[in-house]
RNA sequence: GGGGAUGUAGCUCAGCUGGUAGAGCACUUGGUUCGCAAUCAAGGGGUCGCGGGUUCGAAUCCCGUCUUCUCCA
């Protein structure tokens, strides 16, 4: 409940409204938030930035639909100079999640809209005090050649008294995106959220860029003029641009007049939440504090992510989702009790509070919840194995007084153990771990990967200057001319190979799952084979082993025609099935991952428990009942979004989609989609499922094989059941099939009893023939038993006392000992020695147990040798 | 992608440097009666992930491969 003192402020909700209506009002264009999870850029995992979803238009790859934009933006950072995940909550301002609000402008208005939009609505429409702000400018870099930001100071001079204007070096006011690309001075506006009486005490001037978790950072407004070429020279950008980012949960503790980001409305609900299931209170003591404020934003995190498409795993970003969400049940395990799953129970909770403005969470919360019990239950194991084989540590080296580094770091690196915990767990049995030893671990570990990982990307060598996206043809054409725009060379394991980016392609690069097309680049002088083409932002990257010799001539790019249909049959397929499977199961059918390649398709979805076979035999008999109805590919392109969900379309979660999109429909089957797509389903010709199971909690995959494919593996399922009824002499299998397993059963049976009873007779005959050497029973033989009957005989003969057995036999051509020694006489006798003795003589070896030991050879013309060699040892002690 | 671990009875796991595959729970049958995981006895159940190799002999050692887990990138 609110407390009436806090009506006067906005809430978070209010706040973002008013912030992408302000914008709007000044000629934006308002573009939903990208997804979280990014895919399509192998230097980035998730959206760590406002500006992520536009990069290509300031790396000159891409055209900008409108010149103003403006949003709020799901934005996740776990590294970073400021963002290293084991500091979230410790303070009460860092974040994994966070909604960056920013406004852009490509090409349009610069430094003077810019400042006054943003002027506008802090002191106009979030109305916070102008005398708690403070700007900041770039002051020059000589080495660069830079110079003061005289403009954007003249445009603060109209806003603020000068002596809130502050200068700012390279470090704090020049933003750049990598090494090379588009950068710029930038202008950040500071706040001053102190007590009075504080800032009486220390100007807030003083503190600006000083890391005062009040004294902070509200937007930065980027000026891009620039930009870094390779040898690190500055030119002038053409195009200038404007690129902002304001944090939203700052804001709102500005606005809401908090203390922390973690007191305003965005984080309070949940926190209570948390705090009442655990039976604490938030604010009265650090270490439950800390807790609360890692569960929550690691909850919001968790929640996004998964929503998002990206789910726990053990790879990739998939990796980093798990540590978050295990991080999060650490500290909920240690400092708030809970040893049960409960962070899956907070889910509802926040997709009530969130729900509205970010509906992918509404609509995916059963998978949600879901998911992350089962990294709950899974994560609560792994501890409680760490915790059992520390306190087996405990027990045999507590002595020492400290845990080692090596164990330490082996019950992280292995059990992914936490070492904090196990830090925790050691002082409380007084002891502490050696950390060096752990982190010097930790250390190689990392070395290793890195060296294995080392890959060496040269310079782009720019032969032609193209800033749009390389045409894709081929939707239509197999073969074009085309000339190659630039070009690298990247060196991985020491393998050099080279990716070449042309002007227009009919090369399919991987991505929606479907793989990259593999050709030849080729002219009449030469022919170079292109074997994967992939995507990096929005460049068609081509993968050759070798550069043509001439790069700058006209070459005709060609693609592996029957590779491509086979592909494309699939990649139908996969939409069929699609929707077949949502005709079976139900529309909570939400594709999770999907895999079209030439020889197989696999498709991951959302689902709750293992398909039955009925079902399986359902979706592919629809499926294939599609197929023969030959339904012709229709395919709209450039259709507005809006247009495609009214017709129905199947968009995926986690997939940025522009306003103009691809449709691709075959019946009732409609998806949105970029890949390539047989002309009709008639094409497939017989589509399989091979296998089903599950990936994940709630998600199961299937892989599938059509057309040729699909044909070999039901013949090959033909030519084994014909087989089998051939072996069987039969063709009703399952009648032959269960005599066999009963007759197995009983020949078994009947076998184990014979032997027995042979063992027995064997047993009866051999104590028959007991001799006396030097005062012990011995009983010798050479039968023709396999050496398990020996081995049983002996066994049971040294039963009796004062006896020594020995057994040989010749057993496929091999010659096998026993030795076997009654227990009253083993401080005599020990069988392995006189059974390694007899052994030579049969040009073998053995060995056993001091009571009975078994040898094999290769003479089995030296058994009796063998044999009397035993009885002359006995004899001699 | 690299390192480490893991795979043994339906389930949870043990099996030390190679020498007749085990425990607990579950199951079957029988006995007992102390009413909610009762107890006693007997019994069934295992291609030791898969494929090679070394060895007289491999669950155990070596090589390859797959599964799952885990840390790093």
């Amino acid at each position: 409940m609110r407390l009436l003192k806090n009506t006067m402020y906005m809430t978070s909700n209010e706040i973002r409204i008013a912030f992408l209506k302000y914008f709007e009002s000044k000629g934006h264009h308002i573009v939903p938030s990208a997804p979280m999870v990014i895919k399509n850029d192998p230097t980035l995992m998730f959206t760590n930035a406002g500006m992520n979803q536009f990069k290509d238009i300031f790396l000159g790859n891409n055209q900008p639909e409108f010149s103003r934009v403006a949003d709020s933006q799901k934005c996740l950072r776990v590294s970073g100079k400021h963002n290293d995940l084991e500091e979230v909550g410790r303070d009460t301002y860092h974040h994994t999640m966070f909604e960056m609000l920013g406004n852009w402008s490509f090409g349009d208005y610069f430094k003077k809209e810019a400042i006054d939009y943003s002027w506008e609505f802090l002191t106009e429409v979030m109305k916070l005090d102008k005398n708690r702000l403070y700007a900041t400018v770039f002051q020059g870099d000589e080495k660069d050649g830079t110079s003061f930001d005289q403009e954007a100071y003249e445009f603060w001079k109209t806003k603020l008294p000068e002596e809130r204007i502050l200068t700012g070096n390279k470090k704090d006011n020049f933003w750049e995106m990598g090494e090379t690309g588009p950068c710029g001075p930038c202008s950040e506006i500071h706040i001053d959220l102190r007590d009075d009486e504080e800032r009486a005490k220390t100007p807030g001037r003083d503190l600006v860029n000083k890391d005062n978790p009040l004294v902070i950072e509200i937007w930065n407004l980027v000026f891009m003029q620039y930009n870094r070429i390779a040898s690190g020279e500055l030119k002038l950008l053409a195009n200038k641009h404007v690129d902002t980012g304001m944090g939203f949960e700052r804001l709102c503790m500005a606005v809401q007049n908090k203390k922390s980001n973690y007191d305003t409305d965005v984080f309070q609900p949940i926190i209570q939440k948390i705090a009442h299931k655990a039976n604490v209170k938030y604010g009265e003591k650090t270490e439950t504090d800390v807790a609360l404020r890692v569960v929550a934003d690691h909850l919001r995190a968790v929640t996004f992510a998964i929503a998002d498409g990206q789910l726990p795993s053990n790879t990739g970003a998939g990796y980093v989702i798990r540590r978050i969400l295990r991080r999060a049940i650490r500290y909920g395990f240690t400092f708030l009790d809970f040893k049960e799953p409960f962070m899956h129970t907070l889910v509802p909770d926040l997709v009530n509070q969130m729900g509205h403005q970010f509906p992918e969470i509404l609509k995916q919360q059963d998978l949600i919840v879901r998911i992350i019990l089962e990294e709950e239950q899974s994560f609560l194991k792994t501890l409680a194995k760490g915790i059992a084989r520390f306190d087996e540590y405990v027990a045999k080296n507590g002595s020492k007084g400290s845990v080692e580094g090596d164990f330490a770091f082996e019950l992280f690196d292995t059990y992914g153990f936490p070492i904090d915990l196990t830090q925790l767990l050691a002082s409380e049995k007084g002891l502490v771990v050696d950390m060096e030893g752990f982190n010097l671990g930790l250390q190689q570990q990392k070395e290793r990967s890195r060296a294995a990982a080392a890959v060496a990307t040269d310079d782009w060598v720019e032969l032609i200057h193209q800033d749009t996206p390389t045409k894709f043809l081929g939707y239509k054409e197999n073969e074009c001319e085309c000339h190659i725009v630039k070009y690298r060379k990247v060196t991985a394991k020491n393998k050099t190979f080279y990716q070449i980016v042309l002007d227009q392609t009919p090369f399919y690069a991987e991505s929606g799952g479907q793989v990259g097309d593999t050709g030849v680049l080729e002219n009449v002088n030469e022919k170079v084979a292109i074997y994967n083409t992939t995507k990096e932002n929005n460049l068609t990257i081509h993968h050759a082993a070798t550069m043509p010799d001439n790069p700058s001539a006209v070459f005709t790019a060609c693609i592996d025609v029957a590779k491509r249909q086979m592909t494309a049959n699939n990649h139908s397929a996969t939409h069929l099935l699609d929707h077949a499977l949502r005709a079976v199961l139900g529309t909570h059918v939400e594709q999770k991952g999907s895999m079209v390649a030439a020889d197989r398709l696999r498709f991951d979805f959302s689902h709750f428990s293992k398909m039955t076979d009925e079902e399986i035999v359902k979706t592919e008999k629809m499926v294939n009942e599609m197929i023969r109805r030959n339904l012709p590919l229709q395919e709209y392109v450039d259709m507005p979004i809006e247009e495609a969900r009214e017709k129905g379309a199947i968009a995926l979660f986690g997939e940025k989609y522009g306003n103009l999109v691809r449709v691709i429909q075959f019946g009732d089957a409609i998806e949105l989609c970029g890949g390539t797509h047989t002309s009709a389903t008639g094409n497939i010709g017989f589509f399989k499922i091979v296998s089903e199971g599950a990936v994940a909690a709630g998600v199961r995959r299937i892989e599938a094989v059509t057309g040729n494919a699909a044909e070999e593996v039901v013949y090959a399922q033909q030519e084994q059941i014909k087989s089998i009824k051939e072996l069987l002499g039969s063709n009703n299998m399952e009648q032959a099939i269960q005599k066999l397993n009963d007759d197995n059963a009983a020949y078994r049976k009947k076998i184990e009893e014979f032997e027995k009873q042979q063992v027995a007779n064997f047993c009866k005959d051999l104590e028959a023939g007991i001799k006396d050497v030097n005062g012990v029973q011995v009983i010798s033989k050479i039968a023709g038993f396999s050496p398990d009957i020996l081995r049983a005989a002996a066994f049971q003969l040294r039963a009796a006392a004062n006896r020594v057995v020995v057994l040989g036999s010749v057993f496929e051509n091999k010659p096998n000992l026993v030795v076997a020694v009654s227990d009253d006489l083993l401080g005599r006798f020990e069988a392995p020695k006189l059974v390694r003795a007899a052994g030579k003589l049969i040009q073998g070896g053995g060995g056993g147990q001091p009571s009975l030991s078994t040898a094999g050879g290769k003479n089995p013309a030296g058994l009796p040798d063998a044999v009397a060699e035993v009885l002359n040892l006995i004899a001699e002690n």
